[in-house]
DNA sequence: ATAATTTTGAAACGTTCATTTCAAATAAAA
DNA sequence: TTTTATTTGAAATGAACGTTTCAAAATTAT
């Protein structure tokens, strides 16, 4: 009976994502959501239920493309290690292929508001929970493979490799130059073996 | 002739600083400014010339603050190695102490505004540099002293700790456990001995 | 066709925003 | 005390904000 949704829902949120992406969520206006999505601002209210609403969709979106070209990518790991310097190059693939590089969608929701909405914080934990999980799993196949060293724990080096890529995404939103991520990249796998 | 500015400058921009580092850029208000400072609207305008200009002046004095420490606390810095060291503890100390951490102010601009004003990106892209040749210069010390390995060169380590501590201060941001966090200094800087 | 239900468009909501205005208060120098 | 320059307070500015409203258009099942 009803009229049904007419919006490609994965469009729309791809492009209210990139404007969060752009502009963060405070400077992210209505408005700019309205252009990108070329939805109704009443259909935004509709389908999504508001501004933060929205957001919150998004960083969920960003998180399960992420996940999926993570796993994609990682599929043709030899080994642990590998897995973990493919994940590197993924994110340095990231950073030159933008022009304007603006980081990572969720890393710069936790310096925006990491500690002011309880249900962005509590998706934040999750989010760092399961990932620092991801890693400790990936370090402990290497360990076991024999290309990581046991100085420290699989948890540790989660711990460790977690920290690095936030700041490895950070540090690309100002450094675009591909030796100097390069290095960095190479320094930081250098630990593991 | 003229009457002179009556309220304590250092006081304000500490103040000012406090709302920005708490809300970001974006979130402040003017009126959170008035409220933090004591400030009356157009004195602010009078004195520091609108938000963003005040902006940029916390950002200074916070970069000016936070050298002025860095070079206190390195002063009994044995040798370059112990230096970061120092250097990490004093970022650990910062996160432990506040009961929200709000990380490092200028990360978080990167995050929100890296991209945007050219007047902020310059701000950032100094910053940066300075940052890493700072960091260059501990650890070519660290070098000559026989604390720090060699496989890399100084400015290499220099972007590595640079990044490493831009992942660090974030982390921070959401993990409080002192543990974790002092897990990752020693695993960061287990790579440069 | 008719009925049911949603999307849509446009306007309006009340608030808050950064910034400006300007007369009054203030204080140091003449 | 008068002059001069600045700060101050309070109000006003107009634009932009997120959100709501509601009648009209649209679409599918009956």
């Amino acid at each position: 009976m009803p009229k049904v949704e007419t919006f490609n829902r994965d469009f729309v949120l791809k492009q209210a994502t990139s404007v969060f992406h752009e502009k963060g969520y405070n400077a992210a206006s209505m408005q700019d959501l309205v252009d990108a999505t070329g939805l109704n601002r009443s259909s935004i209210y509709n389908s999504f239920g508001g501004k933060m609403n929205l957001y919150m969709t998004c960083l969920k979106s960003y998180q399960d493309h992420y996940f999926l070209q993570i796993n994609n990518k990682l599929s043709n790991a030899k080994n642990g290690l590998n897995a973990l310097e493919l994940l590197l190059e993924l994110y340095l693939k990231d950073i030159l292929e933008d022009k304007r590089d603006m980081g990572c969608l969720i890393t710069n929701c936790v310096t925006e508001m990491g500690n002011q909405e309880p249900i962005i914080t509590n998706f934040l934990n999750n989010n760092r929970e399961g990932f620092i999980d991801f890693l400790s799993d990936l370090i402990e196949r290497g360990q076991n493979e024999g290309f990581i060293n046991k100085n420290s724990t699989p948890k540790e080096y989660g711990l460790y490799m977690y920290s690095s890529i936030q700041g490895f995404r950070t540090t690309g939103i100002l450094l675009s130059n591909k030796n100097d991520l390069t290095t960095i990249i190479k320094t930081i796998i250098q630990t593991l073996k």
